[in-house]
DNA sequence: ACTATATGGTTTAACGCTAAACGAAATGGA
DNA sequence: TCCATTTCGTTTAGCGTTAAACCATATAGT
């Protein structure tokens, strides 16, 4: 039963499916949010209260699955709005230190709020725990494709 | 058991993994590729291919879940590469007509063909159709979060 | 100590995406 | 017929993404 034509599809509508819901709910989320947020920008700041405060940029993009580059551009922006503070490290003269402020944890907690209604419309339009089912799945084809990632 | 909080940190988990798919698979997919193919090149090149050929922009559009101005930029793209052409519509002076040429059919298959071996990776490594089982709820969801978009 | 390599961060070019404004052409109603 | 509205496609500004080149600093090997 290997390489069947059938399987291939259906791995085909799975990703599919992946692109398409990732794509909706980014401009829901953005919809949503207040006013100039970016779903990147809020990942951050979501992560940075939860996760890890005091990480090094390098160490945000690791998590975030992007470049470094690209977290150059989104901390520039979440720098230029007061959301965070970047200092330079103590011990390492190349390293930055990014740290969460208090509007930060703010406008966090504001996106949170802004999103949860659509979350509840879900819960109540998918009982059972239907989705949170699949988490699993999704956390393993996630995983093998970040161990396969060049 | 409306609004739990775990029920919520489930879907915040639930769409955090299909975002983290989303891009790790599309890199996976465009380093695969021909030189110069993107993701957003190949799936409309597939729907000329396999769905509707001749049809306008703006539908491929709506089909593709992007804007009129994002695929007037792909579309000009896969013109100027020769994979499609776009002839004026014989009776609406406002729309175009989109086709697929010979060099884009073998183009869609030569992306097909180097994104197989991925797949039958996949499928060995997630036998007895773990993946294909999520599909309908996938579906289901990217259905849902279709009908509320604004 | 000196050199080679590795690492952290920035920048640029190219692509994709949205939202919004615009021009051209079709449509519908008075 | 004429005007208002809708629809199709393009364009522009802004954000996010990668890949690659680059600079500064740290680390390792000789």
């Amino acid at each position: 039963m290997s390489a069947n034509p059938n399987d291939m599809e259906a791995l085909f509508g799975f990703f599919n499916e992946i692109g398409i819901i990732s794509q909706l709910s980014g401009n829901a989320f953005e919809k949503a949010m207040p006013e100039g947020m970016t779903l990147a920008q809020f990942s951050v700041l979501n992560h940075l209260g939860r996760v890890g405060d005091g990480w090094t940029p390098h160490r945000i993009a690791r998590a975030m699955q992007v470049t470094k580059g690209a977290m150059t551009g989104t901390l520039k922006h979440l720098e230029g709005k007061g959301l965070v503070v970047i200092t330079p490290d103590a011990t390492d003269g190349r390293a930055k230190r990014v740290n969460i402020t208090d509007e930060g944890r703010a406008m966090c907690d504001a996106c949170v709020a802004t999103i949860a209604p659509m979350m509840q419309a879900l819960q109540q339009d998918f009982p059972a725990g239907e989705i949170a089912k699949t988490v699993p799945v999704l956390a393993a084809v996630r995983a093998w494709l970040d161990e396969r990632r060049t």
